[in-house]
DNA sequence: CATCAAAAACTCC
DNA sequence: GGAGTTTTTGATG
């Protein structure tokens, strides 16, 4: 039994992401669908006005990411998951835009060198990506591994960071 | 509620 | 190409 959340199209360069926020703050981020996104529950006459000022911060952090850029601030994020998710999700943030790493030296950023499989798993379940940069992670010899939003994605997000692959 | 089995966006030999 | 490590998730008793 999950709360509502309500989804707000976040319009950037690179299309209409779907940024969904709970009672807390930023729940979740999705892609650019190709078909626009069925029924948008929300007008604006229903979000509350502290969510519109979220999404405002959100769009703006989004726009950076997609040029590049680390955002100046972030909007509260109500990050669900286990303490395993949430270590690996908070080292993730951690890394500088326009740099790569591993899921092998996440493992290691969070003091279990071996769990590098277990920390795919946990960027897979991130529910924010982009502002939490699952993209910038690769494998350990450079292949770009997997994204929940497609490779396409991640590798246009490499690229506006000027990241090779 | 406790236990078992299988899978995962990996890494190393 | 195969085995190894950690965590999550769903099935089973």
């Amino acid at each position: 039994m999950n709360k509502p959340l309500i989804t707000i199209q976040a319009i950037t360069p690179d299309g209409e992401f779907a940024a969904s926020y709970s009672e807390n703050g930023l729940a979740e981020l999705s892609f650019p669908k190709a078909r626009r996104i069925a029924s948008l529950p929300a007008k604006n006459d229903i979000v509350p006005a502290r969510i519109r000022a979220w999404h405002r911060v959100t769009e703006t952090a989004l726009k950076s990411v997609l040029a590049g850029r680390a955002p100046k601030i972030f909007p509260p994020l109500d990050l669900v998951g286990t303490d395993f998710q949430k270590t690996v999700w908070n080292a993730l943030r951690e890394i500088p835009a326009g740099k790569t790493s591993s899921y092998g030296e996440i493992a290691r950023a969070i003091g279990k060198p071996k769990a590098v499989r277990a920390v795919g798993g946990a960027c897979g379940a991130n529910p924010i990506p982009v502002l939490v940069p699952c993209h910038r992670v690769l494998a350990a010899d450079g292949r770009i591994g997997g994204f929940s939003g497609g490779l396409a994605w991640k590798r246009t997000l490499l690229a506006s960071e000027g990241v090779e692959v």
